[in-house]
DNA sequence: AAACTATATAACCATATTGTTATTTATGCA
DNA sequence: TGCATAAATAACAATATGGTTATATAGTTT
């Protein structure tokens, strides 16, 4: 249920970028191919390609097929997920009883 | 109201880092000094310290002095806004007509 | 004032990120 | 088959990131 902090970060790491938050918005309104996202964006096509990569290793688009071209669709599914994530981070109480067990709480006033 | 893509990547950046999500999940316990995160982590205090001033410059923290030690807190409504923002994307409509207008617009089945 | 504790900053290094151009791979069609 | 188009991958360069150790700064205590 709860993701691992390193998990969360990585689809963070994905989603924080300004092309690739360009690109989702993008395929919010409708499933796009490269070679229409190229035109929008003042970077080549494998520049492009590489986000469209990056994103879909965060399971945040899936691609699809469609003769020569190949569509990406946006996966709210996974932007849900990482709200909810941001919300729920995993549990560190364990993490600050330790330190008070230790005596290395500070309290001060 | 809507966040710039820039300002949102921005933040993103400082979120997607396994430490400073586990930093905010401490601190949603409860305040915590510098010196406090420093034994938690396997790192040294400079590198927390640096971790803290990059959620800080994003907002999504505040420092308040108290004696020799610095403690810091999280910042709610920035991680609100932050949630809001992902779900808000700034609108893309008027790039997708252009592209249509220009003809560049792919078309298959 | 001097010594101690807490935190921040400086200088540096290894790796990751994001772009480029050149090339390869996949598909469609004359 | 051979050529055109779409997309991915390779090789590379500049910059950003995240760690280190050494040092500076701020506040406390003796």
């Amino acid at each position: 249920m709860t993701m691992e902090f390193e998990k969360i970060a990585d689809i963070l790491k994905a989603l924080a970028d300004p092309t690739r938050l360009k690109i989702l918005s993008l395929l919010r309104i409708r499933d796009c191919c490269v070679c229409e996202l190229v035109p929008i964006f003042n970077i080549s096509q494998p520049a492009i390609s590489k986000h469209l990569s990056r994103l879909k290793m965060a399971e945040l688009v899936r691609e699809t097929r469609k003769g020569q071209w190949v569509f990406y669709s946006i996966n709210e599914k996974r932007l849900e997920e990482i709200r909810y994530a941001l919300s729920h981070l995993p549990d560190l109480s364990e993490e600050l009883r330790e330190l008070e067990q230790q005596g290395l709480t500070v309290i001060c006033e």
